[in-house]
RNA sequence: CGGGGUGUAGCUCAGCUUGGCUAGAGCGUCUGGUUUGGGACCAGAAGGCCGUAGGUUCGAAUCCUAUCACCCCGACCA
């Protein structure tokens, strides 16, 4: 492609609204455009990465036995009343109403449209195990975009769904993705971690995410510090802390004034205590049960943690819920006395590390003290849990080892779903033994535009981006520096040369200064730079230069076509993983 | 959704506190010239319903009200 003809509307400044790296030098080196807020245009140098990155995908897809397919963005609503994941997407799924009044979703995935599918398709074990896929635009009416491609409204994902006779089948296809995603994302360059994951709204059991480690990251990966347990924060378990164990009589349990004071940190602060004495009483419902989770008041509920222990999805209670049950004002709910009114209490280790502690009252302006866990409520029973229902911090332990915490971009996740998706929606499958079954499921999604900046995250300087070859959206750029007609036509000649044999080239023939064509490609990040100017051309040269190097070699015009095929195929190896 | 902030040229921003000439700068764009290996220089030019709608005033980018958009922070509170 002719630079002069190209849309790559490069800019010096930074963007003001772009925080972080990716999203400053995608805008800077003329990738994208934003439209809205979480919406963007991909102009030619972007969308020919994404396409890059697509591709990858696909191949090592179809490679896996995978066969894609392509579903609707606009979904009826019933298929997930079916499921009830309307209501566990909550505000976050986009919707519309037809002229007819029917309800669609703009699809933010794809579970109940490709289980309808197997549902009407998939009547016999001889059909299993199948892996159907796709990429497509997702939807997702986020809270707040940000972060640029990182978090936005409508994004590019490659979804895949597999259905299973039994679990061995689906273990083992759960298997070949994992490995598949190994190779897909080495391939695109990219230096990734694979953690344990929960499995959270998508249901079922089994998950692991793919991270790319970088400061710009949301998601907290923790890892033992020897490096063999690694997972999210929503997962990551920690060792108990040792329970306290004394024989001394404690005082009474006795009531104090808190007027107005409902945070940890007020109540602190006014009664001059550290937070590792409190006991912090959250209220949370499941259906119409109530859950009354304890922990430490220095520590934080994980609810990923609390629904697994529990077994069920959960949500914390609504203010009326709280006043019935505790009589009071939210901000001064305690364990104690009303433990036999919920289902169930489920009390975190770190709460018994606290001898006696201060918790709230049930009363309004009112909290208690010298409340002693195992006296004052129950710590074992029959609706009584004592298990790890907080976040790991800075500080704990797993198996004895230390846990060290790093923010990562969550690109890829594997799940195992089991039947929660086959079930509601009757994909159901005759058997060997000619019993009627609902198939096991997996799923397993890409974020094709995370890919993308991630690899940008990670691999960039001062000047610009810095891409892997694999999914830079040219492979050489061709800067003459100089008007000579020598230099000219010995750069066209080098472009059509390489564009013969099949490379993607970017040829700089605008009429600007060197300056401004060095500083482009940089920006740009192309791997590999071929400048001809006047000094090289005397000598029937060419320089080339590799964006990560600083190294410049002079090639022999004869040559350059050979050294640079040899360059891509050296670095494309580099990206083999 | 709660809190904070910003909307002025294609981009980055100044001007607003204390209302008053024709609304500014840098970058970018266009024309001519000089330049030509790390974002050149000179001369000239185009480009603004000062987010939108009301209001106050002789007079509003500036003050008031509403509204929209965008950005940041938070949404685990007991």
């Amino acid at each position: 492609m002719r630079y002069s003809k190209a849309l790559i509307p490069t800019v010096k400044e930074v963007p003001s609204d772009a925080e972080i790296p990716s999203h400053q030098l995608m805008l800077r080196a003329g990738l994208m455009r934003k439209v809205a807020s979480g919406t963007y245009t991909y102009l030619p140098l972007g969308w020919r990465t994404l396409l890059k990155v697509m591709n990858i995908v696909r191949d090592e897809m179809n490679k896996s036995g995978a066969q894609e397919i392509l579903m609707p963005s606009v979904q009826p609503m019933e298929l997930w009343q079916q499921t009830g994941r309307n209501v566990d997407y909550g505000p976050t799924m986009a919707h519309f109403t037809d002229r007819h009044g029917r309800e669609n979703v703009l699809a933010p995935t794809a579970e109940e449209v490709v289980t309808s599918i197997a549902a009407g398709e998939i009547n016999s074990y001889k059909q299993l195990p199948i892996n159907l896929y796709q990429i497509s635009f997702k939807f997702r009416d986020e809270f707040r975009p940000r972060f640029g491609v990182l978090r936005s409204r409508e994004f590019i994902m490659k979804d895949a769904y597999s259905f299973h006779a039994d679990g061995a089948s689906l273990d083992e296809t759960y298997k070949v993705m994992y490995e598949t995603y190994k190779r897909i994302f080495s391939r695109c360059g990219l230096k990734y971690a694979i953690v344990e994951a929960e499995s959270g709204e998508m249901g079922g059991s089994g998950s692991h995410q793919f991270t790319v480690p970088c400061e710009s990251g949301e998601d907290i990966i923790v890892q033992t510090e020897d490096g063999s347990y690694a997972a999210n924060i929503e997962k990551a378990p920690v060792d108990a802390l040792p329970a306290v164990k004394t024989n001394k009589t404690h005082k009474p349990v006795e009531e104090v004034h808190t007027p107005n004071r409902k945070t940890i940190d007020e109540i602190c602060e006014f009664l001059k205590v550290d937070a590792k004495e409190l006991i912090k009483t959250l209220v949370y419902k499941s259906g119409s049960d109530l859950i009354l989770a304890l922990v430490r008041g220095d520590f934080e509920i994980n609810p990923e943690k609390l629904r697994c222990t529990v077994g069920k999805s959960i949500e914390l209670a609504d203010e009326d819920t709280i006043k019935t049950l505790t009589g009071a004002e939210v901000g001064f709910a305690g364990p104690v006395g009303i433990t036999s009114k919920v289902n169930k209490l489920v009390i975190d280790h770190s709460v018994l590390t606290i001898e006696a502690g201060i918790t709230g009252a049930n009363k309004t302006d009112y909290h208690i003290k010298n409340v002693v866990p195992g006296r004052d409520f129950p710590l074992e029973g029959k609706n009584v849990i004592v298990a790890d229902i907080r976040n790991a911090v800075e500080g704990d332990m797993y198996q004895g080892k230390k846990l060290i915490f790093k923010r990562g971009i969550e690109v890829g996740q594997v799940f195992k779903l089991g039947t929660k998706y086959s079930a509601k929606l009757g994909a159901k499958f005759l058997d060997k033994d000619s019993t009627e079954k609902p198939c096991i499921m997996g799923c397993y999604g890409i974020g094709i535009n995370r890919i993308a900046a991630s690899a940008i995250e990670i691999s960039r300087d001062d000047d610009g981006i810095i891409w892997p070859i694999s999914i830079a959206p040219f492979e050489v750029i061709i800067t003459p520096a100089g008007n000579g007609e020598d230099i000219t036509s010995a750069a066209e000649r080098i472009y059509k040369e390489l564009t013969d044999g099949g490379t993607e080239v970017l040829l700089d023939d605008r009429d600007v200064r060197g300056g401004v064509k060095f500083k482009d490609a940089d920006l740009l990040g192309i791997p590999i730079r071929i400048t001809i100017g006047a000094k090289s051309i005397a000598e029937n040269c060419a320089e080339i230069k590799l964006r990560g190097e600083k190294e410049i070699t002079k090639v022999p015009l004869a040559q350059i076509k050979e050294k640079t095929l040899q360059l891509i195929e050296k670095l494309k190896s580099a990206c083999s993983g």
